[in-house]
DNA sequence: AGCCAATCAGAACAATGTTTCGAAAGCAAC
DNA sequence: GTTGCTTTCGAAACATTGTTCTGATTGGCT
C-alpha cells in the first residue's frame, strides 16, 4: 500500500489524444516529441517518462488504431444474409481507411522506422480480424463458403488492405467512380462460393 | 555544341547500386545522405547534385523496384492455361517480395515521410501493372474471367500487395504453411471463373 | 505537515537532412 | 598544352529531431 503519488491515467491519455488529432490532421512526421509535448501542454520528459520512446507513443496509437477499426467494422451488423455482411465489412473498411487515411498507414504500412511489432501488436491484429472471422464462419455455416474461416478471414483483410493503401497512399490516379468499382469487383471476386470450393479439392 | 564536361551517368548509377545494396541488406533507415556517401565513396554534395534531396534518391529507388518487380513477373512465362499463368504471376509477386522485402516497402507502404507520389510514380506502377492486365485479358479472351481487364488486375495486384506486406512486415505470427495456404487460398477466391461473372450481372 | 513519486524545465548530445563556399579535377575546343 | 566551363569534392555550418540527464517543483497520500 504505497502512500504515495498515484500515477493517474489522465496526462498519458491525454498526451495519446492529442497524438492522435495530430496524426490524423497532419501526418505521421508532426508526431515529434516536442511538438506533441507542446499541442499537449506537457513536457519531452512526460513523453518518455510515459511511453518510453517515440516508437512506444506510436504503438499506442496503433493499438488504438486497431481497436477503432474493429469497434466500426462492428457498426455494420449482421443480417440474414452472411455475403452480404461481409461485403458490408469491406464497405466498412474502405470507410474506415478513407476517414482515417494517416492511421491505416501506420496501422498497415508503418511509416517510421522504430517501431518493430511484436507478438502483441500481432495479437492485437487478430482481434481485429476476428470481427470478420466470425462473419466467415457464419457464412461457411449456411454453406455460402468453404474452407478455414480463419484464412478466408486474413485473404479479405489482405485484399482490403492493399486496396485501401492503394486508395489512401495519396496519388489517387484513378477516379472514385473506378475505385468503387474495383471494391465492388474485388467482393465479387472473393465472396463467391464456388471460389472457395475449389480449396476443398486441394 | 558545348565545350564541356558531360557529366556521366557512372556516378549516378554506382550511388543508386550502393544505396540499393544498402536497403536491401540493412533497410530504409540505413538510406541516409552521410552513408551512402562515404559507402559510395563519393561526397554528399554529390547526392544532392544528382537527386536533389533525399526523396529524389529514394524516388529512383522506387522506379528501378517497379522495374525489377516486372521483370520479375515476366520471367514467368505464359503458357496455354491464363488461369494458371496468372497464378504463376501471383507466386513470382510473392517470390519477389520475400526476396526484397526492404524495397517492397518502400513501394507499397512508403516508409519515409517526404516522398510523395505523383504522376510519374503512378505511370511506373500502372507499367508493372500491365504485365498483369495482358494476361487477365487472355484469360478473358478464353472466357475463364469476365470483366474489365485492368480492374480485375488491379484486385489481384491489391491482393498482392496485403498478402506482400503481411508475410515481410516484421513479425511473421504464423508459420509458413499457413502463409503457403493462403497465398493458395487467395488464388482460388480470385480467379474462379464464376466470381467475375458477377461483375457482368452488376 | 511531511514523504515520495510524478512531472516539469531546460540544457545537452548525437544523428540526420540540407545548404553553402571554395577548391580540385576532368573534358572539350582552340 | 592552354583555356574555359562543368562536374565533383571537402568541409563546414545550420535546423530539426530523438533522447538523456539533472535538478527543481508539484501534488496526492498518510
Amino acid at each position: 500500500m504505497p502512500r504515495v503519488k498515484q500515477r493517474t491515467p489522465q496526462l498519458r491519455d491525454h498526451i495519446l489524444e492529442v497524438a492522435r488529432t495530430s496524426l490524423a490532421a497532419d501526418g505521421i512526421e508532426s508526431i515529434a516529441a516536442r511538438r506533441v509535448a507542446a499541442d499537449a501542454g506537457t513536457s519531452i520528459a512526460a513523453i518518455y517518462e510515459l511511453f518510453g520512446d517515440k516508437a512506444g507513443l506510436i504503438r499506442e496509437i496503433f493499438y488504438d488504431g486497431f481497436r477503432r477499426l474493429r469497434d466500426h467494422l462492428d457498426t455494420a451488423d449482421a443480417t440474414d444474409d452472411p455475403i452480404a455482411d461481409l461485403r458490408a465489412l469491406m464497405r466498412a473498411f474502405r470507410e474506415f481507411a478513407r476517414a482515417n487515411p494517416s492511421l491505416i498507414s501506420v496501422m498497415y504500412a508503418r511509416p517510421y522506422d522504430d517501431f518493430a511489432p511484436g507478438p502483441a501488436e500481432s495479437a492485437t491484429g487478430n482481434a481485429t480480424r476476428e470481427a470478420v472471422t466470425g462473419r466467415v464462419r457464419r457464412a461457411i455455416e449456411q454453406g455460402r463458403l468453404h474452407g478455414n474461416a480463419g484464412d478466408i478471414a486474413h485473404v479479405l483483410l489482405a485484399t482490403c488492405q492493399g486496396l485501401a493503401l492503394q486508395e489512401t497512399a495519396g496519388w489517387l490516379g484513378t477516379s472514385v467512380a473506378s475505385r468503387n468499382r474495383r471494391w465492388n469487383l474485388a467482393a465479387d471476386m472473393l465472396l463467391t462460393a464456388s471460389a472457395t470450393t475449389a480449396q476443398q479439392r486441394r
